[in-house]
DNA sequence: GAGTGATTTGCACTCAGTGCAAGGCCCTAG
DNA sequence: CTAGGGCCTTGCACTGAGTGCAAATCACTC
C-alpha cells in the first residue's frame, strides 16, 4: 500500500531518464549522445537507465506510462459502425490530437539525420499495436484484414508525419494526418477469391 | 577495363557472406549468430564483413546486387493510367512474384523470433523507396500523397508476409499480397480542404 | 619487374547491452 | 529501537557491434 512513494519516486526517475534523452539529443544528434551521457544527465547511473529502457532508443520511443491507459480507453470509446475503417480512422484522430508535441520536433529531427534508420517503427509501435490488437478483436477470423487495418493507418500517420514542416505549429500535423486518413478507403476483401 | 575479375570476385565475396548469414541464421537465430561466425563461414575476416554489410542485419536484408536494377525496370514499365493506386499495385504485383524466396521463411523466422524488432522497415526498405520515387515523380506536388501511396502499399505487403503461414508455399504469401492490395484504395484528396 | 590502385586484414578503440552480486533505502514486525 | 525483507541502485566485468587507421596483399598495367 505505501507503494505510493516508491511509485512516485519511479515515475520520477521515469521522466528524468526521458526529459535528459530528449534535451540532449536535441542539442547533440542521437548518435552524438551516450547511455552514460544520460545517465549522468538525470542524476542516475549508467545501469539505473537500463534498468528503465532496454535501449537507447527507448528512452526517445518508449510510450510515457499514463499513454497505454489513455489508448486503452480511447479504443473502447470508439464508435462500432458499419465502417470499420472509419472508426478507426476516429481512433487516429483523437489520438493525434492529443500530445505535448515537444516531441514531435525531436523525432523530426532524428528522423531527418537519418541516424536511427527504424524510426518510422519506433515513433508509432505502440500505437500501431493497440489498433493491432482493436482490430483483431474486431475481426477475429480475419487477421489479414485486421493487420492492414493497423498498418495503413500507421502508414497515413507515418506519411502525415514525414510530410509535416516542423517550422510549423503542431496543428499543421494533425490537418495533414486528417487528410492522409481520409484519402484512403480498406474494404473487406471476402476470403474466398472473386 | 579489367574490373570484370574484380567486380565478380567482389560479388563472390558478397554473396558468400549473404549466405553464410542466412544459413547460420536460419540454423540458430539472429542474436545466436556473431559477425565474425558469419565472416569465419564465409572465409573472409570480420573487417570485411564490415566492407561489405554495415551491419549484420544489413548482410540478412540488403537487397541483392541485381534488385535496384531490377525494381527500376518495373517502376519505368508500369503501366500509367488514371489510376495512380492500380498502377502501384501492378508494380507490387510484379514484385512478390519474383523472389527465390528462400529468404521469406528465413525472415519469417526472425520476425516470430521477436529479436530485430525493426524487420518489417528492413525487409522491405528498398521497395518502398523505390515505390516513393516513383509516386514522388508522378506527384511532384503532393509529397503527402506520393509518402503515402508508397507506405499504404508497403503496409499492404508487411500484413501480407505476416499473416503468411510459412508452412505453405511461397504462392500462397503472393495470393494474401494481391488481395491485400486489392482491399484498398487511395484516392487523392486536394490541397485545399473539401 | 616495378608501380598503381583496390581490397583485405589486424589492431585498438568506443559504446550498447547484460548478468551478477553487493550495497542502500524504506517499510514492517517484533 | 532493532532486525529483517523487498525493492531499487550501483559497480564490475564481460560480450559483441561498429569504426578508424595503417600495414599488407592482391590483380593488373606498363
Amino acid at each position: 500500500m505505501e507503494q505510493v512513494a516508491r511509485q512516485s519516486s519511479r515515475l520520477a526517475t521515469w521522466h528524468a531518464l526521458r526529459e535528459a534523452t530528449l534535451r540532449l539529443v536535441a542539442e547533440r544528434g542521437f548518435a552524438a549522445v551516450t547511455v552514460d551521457d544520460v545517465a549522468a544527465a538525470a542524476g542516475t547511473s549508467r545501469r539505473t537507465f537500463f534498468n528503465y529502457f532496454p535501449t537507447k532508443a527507448a528512452a526517445l520511443f518508449d510510450p510515457e506510462p499514463e499513454l497505454a491507459g489513455r489508448l486503452q480507453r480511447l479504443t473502447e470509446e470508439a464508435p462500432v459502425t458499419d465502417d470499420a475503417w472509419a472508426d478507426l480512422c476516429w481512433i487516429c484522430a483523437s489520438f493525434v490530437r492529443w500530445g505535448p508535441p515537444d516531441t514531435l520536433h525531436v523525432y523530426r529531427q532524428v528522423a531527418e539525420s537519418g541516424e536511427l534508420s527504424d524510426y518510422p517503427v519506433q515513433i508509432h509501435r505502440h500505437l500501431e499495436e493497440a489498433l493491432e490488437a482493436w482490430a483483431a478483436r474486431r475481426f477475429p477470423g480475419d487477421p489479414l484484414h485486421a493487420r492492414q487495418l493497423a498498418a495503413t493507418a500507421g502508414a497515413a500517420l507515418v506519411a502525415a508525419f514525414r510530410t509535416w514542416d516542423p517550422a510549423t505549429p503542431a496543428g499543421e500535423f494533425v490537418r495533414l494526418a486528417d487528410r492522409a486518413l481520409a484519402a484512403v478507403t480498406v474494404r473487406r476483401a471476402g476470403t474466398e477469391e472473386t
